[in-house]
DNA sequence: AGCGATATCAACATTCTTGTCAATAGTATT
DNA sequence: AATACTATTGACAAGAATGTTGATATCGCT
């Protein structure tokens, strides 16, 4: 029953009880879902469970449900916050003033190895088929950004045929991202021509538009 | 603690002691592997549990895990049969008679809808990054046999570029079958657009041959 | 210093999934 | 008909993941 040994004098604790870090909520979420990209790259979704996320963040699962109010909750907020990430570094790539293979090059590899397209796509595995279309949220803020930044670069161009290129792409990104490696090694391909290959894709996608 | 009422004279059972269907293993697998398919469709992949597989086939899932000795083990034997039922309907196609643009288009659709990507998709995001190198089994002979069966058709085409477009359309195939009905909302696209998206690849694709 | 708010913790509870085991009941063989 | 084999079953065990609760420690404020 004896909690806390320390009852008066010496310095403060002789046995160390439990010292506590206490962080404002933003500090710990931040760390939270910091830990939870980390995990989600190495480990996989599997990693994505509270009571592992909570440990290498050395704090208390409670805690954890305490800040995002369930393990769902937690994952959501991996995906807006991933999603956020994803939408800066789109609009980066598409305010630069980079050819057109650059473009389509750079969104494909941005797209296919962020952990962001890897927790949408599982979403729609773990779902049936009736509840693939799952509220995205700022997903769709990003896909929107997208659809803009593309058709202003190609000033004029057939929407339509714009669309159908971002989607291709986007498919091929997410396939990529999640299944690339395996299907490198099935289809004999080298480490070398596999890296090449987003480049190759921003290469080849525009030619699509010039007929 | 009276386990058989029944103690012995009478006719041999009053009360309906639980009427047992018997089947040989080869029976049952395929009834439980059937049902698993349906599951994986209807419910996604959480619909792969063995309590819920066992239920649907009326069994009870003490005997699933005798005929496959794991739930691992009846997810593996599920790929196994949509491999190979994948890659029947695979073959139908390269060796039709259609022009590039059906070829193409039929591959994709025929991978995109099939419940062995999702699968495969699934079993890559599980795994952490550095197990993404799974083993596929027969999935290796499904894209050995699309490599073969396109260089077929693409006679003294460059093989560099047939193998770059083969892991183009297998992986926007991939990303479409997974993630295509959450995409398309977010683009704001119809859905008779996107029924006519797999024909749209099959036709652009080969386009890239031609240069 | 005292006090309220709350971030944190430890321990327990619940639910879900997988797996084990002994007993039972069909089927085939002798 | 007796017997061996094994597919099937029910009940229970183990483990993982999520969630709950009451106590506690830390911080900001007066």
């Amino acid at each position: 029953m004896v909690k806390h040994q320390v009852n008066s004098d010496e310095q403060q604790v002789p046995m160390a009880s439990t010292p506590r870090v206490r962080r404002t909520p933003e500090e710990a979420r931040a760390l939270i879902l910091a830990t939870a990209g980390t995990r989600l790259e190495a480990h996989g979704i599997r990693g994505l469970n509270i009571k592992d996320v909570a440990s290498d963040c050395h704090i208390n699962h409670g805690t954890l449900l305490h800040h995002f109010g369930s393990a769902e909750g937690m994952r959501n907020a991996l995906l807006v916050q991933l999603s956020e990430e994803l939408i800066v570094d789109m609009a980066a790539i598409l305010n630069s003033a980079a050819p057109p293979e650059r473009l389509f090059g750079e969104l494909f590899r941005l797209m296919s190895q962020s952990g962001q397209t890897k927790l949408l796509a599982w979403r729609a595995l773990e779902e049936g088929a009736e509840n693939t279309l799952l509220d995205a949220g700022p997903s769709d803020k990003l896909i929107q950004q997208i659809v803009e930044g593309v058709a202003r670069r190609l000033q004029g161009q057939d929407v339509e045929l714009a669309r159908n290129l971002i989607f291709l792409a986007l498919s091929a990104a997410v396939g990529w991202g999640i299944c690339g490696p395996t299907l490198r090694r099935s289809l004999g391909m080298s480490d070398a021509q596999q890296d090449r290959f987003p480049a190759w894709v921003g290469e080849q996608l525009p030619k699509l538009i010039q007929d």
